[in-house]
DNA sequence: TAAGTTAATTTGTCAAACAAATAGAAAAAT
DNA sequence: ATTTTTCTATTTGTTTGACAAATTAACTTA
């Protein structure tokens, strides 16, 4: 006869409470700003050791799910991550599947093309004065002699104004893979002088049409913008080729 | 005359080194695969203690960035998250930016739209027989007596295919919000056997059209979807309200 | 009443030890 | 000689116990 064994837990002590605990949190039985029990309270309730505890906790921290307080009014709290905490976090996460060699250029400047151009006509229809003036802004800070950096910063707030004006909070979140994650890295090469003239040049056009609400004007700057970059990308890569 | 004082460090050792050994690994100062020094090198290196540095390795670890193994040849190793941890944390950080109550119906369901009629776009170019074949496979599933779970699961899948068959990786990740995140919260009402019954057929007309690589009916088909979505949500939200 | 002081509480850190897993070496059996 | 078993050393996992640091609340004092 076959013996069922139990779903053996090999899993650390630790890993199994941090995620018993992350289930009550994410499934709202724990509330936010709610106080847990004390460290050594918990580890009473869950028949394990202080430490052993703490480094659930951390766990949950790492993920913004906790923060903990020194102190009698003290203690470890449920928190929701903010709106800006799990932006960076699917930053991260884009920049890591680069790293991890899952996307080419080709698929990137597509998957950026199609993306951004989708904005692009939300963008046209509804865009106010309060972005078409952070776009200018940024566009006259990528005409100062600004540090590589500095300049590469700008251009991703540029198109950020432009995502925004979409007035569609889940697109907006969505984009971060594309401009905070993905765009700077394909602008990483294309830093010279002479090339930020170019990048500025479709910038303006972009600006202009999107102020004017001609969207097919717009959508012809930002497809002339990433065209340019993806050569500007193969141009470097076999430049870096014939050198290797 | 004022005095400078040093940016005073008020955060945790153990968070401190966290984020020291995450800007190592993402920078690739440590690369895959290699060894951690022993836990109690780390914490002679660092000058604290183990229990201070294993809270560190455990923050890591949360993000997948390192695992640990017992035994002489354990140790500490780097790793990169895999592809399927990183969509797990895109997914989990889009479910979270909903608890948040940052999106509304409207917005998620345009979002959606836009965003899926994109991948329709590519996906009646280049979808393969495997995909096509996904897609039959999932929505004979849903036409069974299955569970809630298992429908709305299938119901996953189906449009899961449907992405994948855009051959573009970079899409295929960022479409985790919409199709592994939003989507389920989107039918988590419509799940009646009548209304099984609506989602099917437009399934079913989605699945020949692109098919039959026919653009317009696909789009047509994917609109009738979300609108007929959005409707019951609309619905099931006025009949709360009635009762509340 | 208001300010400063003290005490209590809670997380942060440390130290030392044992348990458990695991790989490799050594020993035993075939 | 080869295979299997046993043993041992190494490393993380966990516990216990203690003290440090921060912070609140009560208390004292002017």
């Amino acid at each position: 006869m076959a013996i069922k064994y139990d779903t053996l837990v090999t899993q650390s002590l630790a890993k199994q409470i941090a995620e018993n605990l992350r289930e009550a949190i994410l499934d709202g039985r724990l509330k936010v700003d709610q106080r847990l029990p004390t460290e050594e309270e918990l580890a009473a309730r869950f028949s394990v050791s202080r430490p052993t505890i703490r480094e659930a906790l951390k766990r949950l921290a790492a993920q913004n799910l906790v923060r903990s307080r020194r102190g009698p009014a003290g203690g470890t709290f449920i928190t929701r991550p903010s709106d800006a905490e799990l932006r960076v976090t699917l930053q991260n996460a884009t920049t890591l599947m680069v790293t991890l060699g899952e996307f080419d250029i080709d698929a990137i400047t597509e998957a950026r093309l199609e993306l951004e151009r989708l904005c692009l006509k939300l963008a046209v229809e509804r865009r106010q004065p309060e972005h078409l003036q952070r776009m200018a802004d940024e566009l006259q800070r990528q005409r100062e002699p600004v540090s590589d950096e500095e300049f590469c910063a700008a251009d991703v707030r540029f198109h950020r104004a432009l995502v925004d004006a979409t007035a569609n909070p889940v697109l907006q979140f969505n984009m971060v893979t594309v401009i905070e994650a993905l765009q700077p890295l394909m602008n990483m090469i294309a830093n010279r002088t002479r090339e930020r003239e170019v990048i500025v040049d479709h910038h303006q056009r972009l600006l202009d049409a999107v102020s004017a609400s001609e969207l097919p004007a717009a959508e012809k700057a930002l497809t002339g913008l990433v065209d340019y970059l993806r050569q500007q990308y193969q141009l470097a890569r076999e430049r870096q080729a014939a050198r290797g």
